[in-house]
DNA sequence: TTGAAAGCGCTAACAG
DNA sequence: CTGTTAGCGCTTTCAA
């Protein structure tokens, strides 16, 4: 029997008769047989692997979008290679290029903080390689991308605290280069506007969102408005910080001051109060960015209209901010 | 020019003449050519390729090793295919296959909890791939392995909150069929031998270690034994939860009951108070593991005699077990 | 339905 | 120092 008869056998070549594609199953079975995929993927010029490119691993962001693209990618029959570009540009570079030499069949990517210039993607591009952005997308429609609705989680979450009572919210935000930030400020400004409440810039504080800066800006904002009545955070972390001048001060939380934040961190549900906050749907996010990317590598890239999915944030009321009434179970769950 | 001449060049060969090499590269980086890595993986029978595989990679432990992995990797040119075995015997099987399969260079492995049947890594062993185990390793010592030494952990942080005045500590244990939580334990009664307190069993509370595990074993450590002055814990969840069962009896910490946990988690600095916890030295677990393979690799599997690294825990005291005295800065760290 | 043969792009003898 | 050549293991025309 020739190699050609193996092979077409083993990959279930219709033009086989089933007996010898039975015989070669069973002797590929007892011989432990492994094809050498770098072989196929020499000669077919694809090599069953997608890369990902992520700003950090660390951190459950990105973690749990990982874990959604290789849950598919693993389904679909692709590995997976990760790079971190650690919020570095030129690594960044360097991982699509490692990527782009390895012979991926497609690349997600999530830029890093750092990247301003895009011009490295041509190549990828003009290789015809499938790629899809992650979160942290380019605002140009011709690339594929999965991201979150910032502006509809800050949205939800300040007319939750509203509906709470609450009449002086403040912002914790982020740095308003990121689009991400942005966002969620207009959603937080755009939902005092919807329910005609004034937006005071004394009741907004920016800064890169640290732990610290979460205590900074909320001993701040309570001097200069000591009618705060709640709390709407960009992140989780700086609201753990606020929480604790809140809690230092002698407020009662959520009573005197509400809080909700962003991300649906872990340690949300380890604080007390358990802190309210919009989940931002991270392995689905994974998910879908495979799916767009296999769609991509099926069809060929040029087949595809590049699409933008962007996701339902989802708001998770926990005792931070329920002033009343009871908890639906499952928004407890972390 | 032949292309065995530009390999040699691109390779810096040294009996290529300068002049050529100039001229090859030169025209390689107008061409912005690539190599193809799949080709030359194929003809080398090596593909620059790392495996990992780990139980998850949500979480902080893992995905910190995973980027000391990646860091050393990427710096050594190699790539870095990563696995999830979702704590999943089978599921680890087939991942240990695919990379074999990908022709990986070497095989990091993080055994998953469901593992019990080791026969499969025969398989990598007959073909003389590098195998390094780290965290979850077997015991046997004829693998490489880079672990922590749990047991050395325990007994530091027992012997920490013996110095602070605890003399009734109890210990929230996890499942004892795990070598880790087994291990910890062991340090934690040695200590209290060591200073002549005896074990008490009315002190010692096994379980799955969730929040909420630590939240009963707590209730029942403090109504069974009311004299309690610290908690040691296997991990920092079920200390959170003890440390919620805590305040809400009105004792304080670290004055009436300190706490102390294990591995370090982001949120031990979140709580109030910051809680004293082991750290395990993830990413220079990662960092190490990929050092003993690389010389595997380059050694030769067969030449390097197996090694066990066993690396030492660091103590981070923070307030929840720090009665008196002044904290060093260092130590207020994550 | 099967076989023969070419070739993916590269490297490493071996020969000059 | 450089060129020629074989072949890594597989897929896929083309021919039978």
């Amino acid at each position: 029997m020739s190699v050609s008869t193996v092979s077409r056998a083993l990959s279930d070549h219709s033009r086989i008769s089933d007996a010898t594609k039975k015989r070669v199953w069973e002797l590929a079975r007892a011989l432990n047989y492994q094809p050498n995929q770098l072989a196929a993927a020499l000669r077919k010029g694809r090599s069953n692997t997608l890369g990902v490119v992520v700003p950090h691993i660390d951190g459950q962001f990105f973690a749990l979008v990982v874990k959604g693209i290789e849950t598919i990618a693993n389904q679909a029959g692709f590995n997976v290679m990760i790079c971190q570009s650690n919020e570095d540009a030129a690594q960044e570079q360097k991982n699509v290029e490692t990527l782009v030499n390895a012979q991926v069949d497609g690349i997600l990517l999530s830029l890093s903080l750092s990247t301003h210039d895009y011009r490295y993607l041509e190549d990828v591009r003009r290789r015809d390689i499938p790629l899809v952005f992650f979160d942290r997308a380019l605002e140009s429609t011709d690339v594929s991308a999965v991201v979150l609705d910032d502006y509809l989680g800050g949205y939800e979450a300040v007319c939750h605290l509203i509906e709470q009572g609450c009449r002086h919210i403040a912002h914790l935000g982020g740095p308003q280069h990121l689009n991400i930030c942005r966002n969620r400020y207009q959603g937080y400004a755009d939902a005092l506007r919807h329910y005609n409440i004034p937006v005071d810039d004394n009741l907004v504080h920016f800064s890169d969102l640290s732990m610290q800066d979460g205590r900074q800006g909320m001993e701040l904002l309570l001097s200069q408005a000591p009618q705060v009545d709640a709390v709407f955070s960009c992140n989780d972390l700086a609201l753990v910080g606020a929480m604790q001048i809140v809690k230092r001060r002698g407020l009662r939380i959520p009573q005197d001051v509400a809080l909700a934040g962003f991300s649906n961190e872990l340690f949300d549900s380890l604080t007390e109060p358990m802190l309210t906050s919009v989940d931002q749907r991270c392995e689905e996010m994974g998910r879908t960015a495979v799916q767009l990317l296999l769609e991509m590598i099926h069809e060929g890239v040029s087949k595809v209209a590049p699409r933008q999915v962007v996701l339902q944030p989802k708001l998770l009321i926990r005792e931070s901010s329920q002033r009343s009434g009871v908890l639906l179970p499952n928004q407890m769950a972390s």
